[in-house]
This record gives structure tokens, sequence and C-alpha cells, in this order.
DNA sequence: ACAGAGATCATCT
DNA sequence: GATGATCTCTGTG
């Protein structure tokens, strides 16, 4: 199942996730290559859809290429792309391609590698906030690029969350220099 | 290189 | 009152 198939009939957050890794993304004409992503599911004790639909992630219930901004720790923004209801991608990190510039003058001096090495600095990069929460995939000013070809995807464990933490739902570009972390015990 | 702390707020207990 | 799908800065080895 390819990711444009999964995006237009929704489909398994994980297999999207994997699938995403080497496409574009790109806001506004600034963004890169997808490196690392994450899976969160219905099911999912990690996920923020776990106990239901609330105000706050309304937009995870939407249909497939709904757009999905959560504030994390009180002061981070995390961009998410939903599967199907319930379930979405966390975009954790791009290898900048197009719109250094701007993504620079957003993120202060840090070197190119590290604009989007991080669910949070991604989002801050791409000047993304909670106003594009429930937007669409599909609509100006976000665009995704297909990738060249079938890329080496790594998979580990999800970061940072407490719950259902052994689940091999991060995937990530090998040999990218723009990881958020390095996969430690990685598996193809 | 690695560890710890602070920032900051909606949601949940 | 505690807890995050995090990041940055600071102190130490």
């Amino acid at each position: 199942m390819d990711v444009l198939t999964l995006l237009r009939d929704g489909g398994d957050p994980v297999a999207l996730a994997r699938g995403l890794i080497g496409w574009t993304f790109l806001v506004d004409g600034a963004g890169g290559l997808i490196v690392e992503t994450e899976a969160y599911g219905r099911d999912d004790a990690a996920s923020h859809s776990f106990r239901g639909l609330r105000t706050a992630n309304a937009a995870m219930f939407g249909p497939p290429g709904t757009i999905y901004v959560y504030r994390s720790y009180g002061l981070h923004w995390c961009l998410n792309i939903v599967a199907a209801p319930g379930a979405a991608v966390l975009l954790r990190a791009l290898a900048p391609t197009a719109g250094l510039d701007i993504m620079a003058e957003r993120r202060g001096p840090v070197p190119p590698h590290l604009l989007c090495a991080g669910p949070g600095r991604l989002a801050r990069a791409l000047g993304v906030t909670g106003a594009d929460d429930g937007a669409s995939l599909f609509d100006p000013p976000f665009a995704l690029v297909p990738g060249a070809e079938a890329p080496s995807v790594l998979a580990g464990p999800r970061i940072g969350i407490s719950r259902d933490t052994e689940r091999p739902w991060r995937f990530g570009l090998s040999g990218s220099r723009s990881l958020s972390r390095p996969f430690p015990r990685a598996t193809h």
C-alpha cells in the first residue's frame, strides 16, 4: 500500500509513518526530506486519541490528511498527519532542502542539519502553530512530494512516552544526520 | 560527553 | 497537584 493510497482511503498509521520516510514535506515552500516519523494508533496507550475525542485532539479524529498540531510540554508545537480517524503520524525530523533562509530566521543560529531535527524544532522552522490545527495536507500552504526510490528505513521504539514504550513505531532514514536522536537497537 | 534543570500550560487525577 | 509525543542552556568530567 503506497502513501497516496493510504492518505486517500485512510489506513494503518504504521504503514504511513514508514512510507513517508524519504518524501518531501513543505510549508509555504520551506521544508525538506522527511527523515524521521512516529506512528500513533487509535487503541494505543501512548496516543493522544487513546482517551477519546477531546477539544484539544479533535483534529486527530478528522479524515486522512488532516493536520493535527498539539502543544508539547506547554511550549513547543508538534505536527502530525492523520492516517485514519484517531490515528496519526508525528513528523519528527526533516533534512532541510528548501527555504533554508526563512527556517534559519525562525530558528536562530543553529547548524543546518539541526534546523528540523526534532518535532518541536521542525514545527518552529516551518512556522507551524496551533493555527494550523485541523488544516488539510492537500491544500496550500502544505505540500507533499514523493520520494525518488525505496529508501533504507530504520525502526525503533518511540521517544518520550511512558506507555506502550516497546512498540517499534519510530522510523528513520538510514544514515541521515538530521535525526533527532540515533537509532540504538535499529532494525530494518 | 553527559546530566540536570527550567520553561509553561492544558488536561487529567 | 502532577504530568507530558520537547528544547535549550548550564555545569561538570
